[in-house]
DNA sequence: CCTCTAATTGCGACTATGTAGCGATAGAAA
DNA sequence: TTTCTATCGCTACATAGTCGCAATTAGAGG
């Protein structure tokens, strides 16, 4: 089992792996590539934690990309769809958008700082899903979030196991 | 690995281990005991999928314990910091409030009919959260969520697997 | 049973996040 | 270049959750 990101963040200049897959694999879908799904594309790929809505809507602004509340909205829910985009929940009503780079992606949240990290689950949620598959559930996808405090952030203010069994 | 609920759900007339252990850790934090909160705890304790803010509102008020929406926003938030309760993300703007049962209490959300079957996930990410403490982070709490659809409903519409890699 | 204090509630206004409908715009295939 | 239709922008709206403050009330101590 490894921990740590994989990487993300493509250079300037060239375009990322996932960014080329994102398009191509929109495209398939029968969509365009328009200058709005650029941008957030290029954002997306860029942010190593993932990005909230709003920063997204603000950062397409300042990259001379204006979009409208609703497009960006849609665009997530559009790379949702295919697949390229996911969703962390630090907290209710706090989400963040980020891209999907490996079916078995799963993410360390820090609550101070915010951080995500990803790491490759693999092997180890398979089996767990083996046992829900074998009762007539269906996958379609799942998602393992461990939330708590980075290295850099101090130890949490909360205490770490439930209180009531 | 066993899958499947835990049996919640108490009789009419003995109040569940889960609500009286609550109430006990609610005590401990010095917290009060109060109509509304007595009256969340029952209905979470007997909804075996959860439940959202609003559909707690709308029960209490038919129950005759009418209480006001912060309220129950208030005690959710409350119930969760003493990690009585915990929250399942269906999806985006949508969230369903749980009774927490165990540490290691894990969800197969089904997407079509919205049920929630609970499952204790144990040893299996243990060793994935091992991994996650030893790069320095510090694990408060972690979530694993199967979504798709249940035996009863039919096959997801969307494909299992990300287009884009 | 009475008193006192702080935890909790209700209220109502507010913020944040996300959605819907629809006419206008603009990819991209021919 | 033309045409078809996916996508966009706009605006109004819906849903989810938060905040401050005065009024209430649980529950500890007498």
């Amino acid at each position: 089992m490894k921990v740590g990101s994989p990487g993300p963040r493509a250079t300037e200049t060239e375009a990322s792996r996932w960014v080329a897959a994102t398009e191509a694999a929109l495209r398939r879908a029968g969509g365009r590539s328009t200058a709005a799904r650029r941008g957030i594309l290029r954002l997306l790929d860029a942010a190593a934690s993932g990005m909230s809505a709003e920063e997204l809507l603000l950062a397409l602004g300042a990259a001379g990309l204006p979009a409208a509340r609703s497009t960006v909205y849609r665009t997530l829910d559009t790379l949702r769809e295919i697949g390229a985009v996911e969703t962390v929940h630090p907290n209710p009503e706090h989400h963040r958008y980020l891209a999907r780079r490996s079916a078995h992606q799963h993410h360390l949240v820090c609550e101070v700082c915010g951080t995500v990290t990803t790491f490759d689950g693999c092997e180890l949620e398979d089996e767990v899903i083996a046992a829900a598959v074998a009762t007539g559930f269906r996958v379609r996808r799942h998602t393992l979030e461990i939330l708590g405090s980075c290295a850099e952030c101090g130890p949490p203010a909360i205490a770490t196991e439930p209180a009531a069994v």
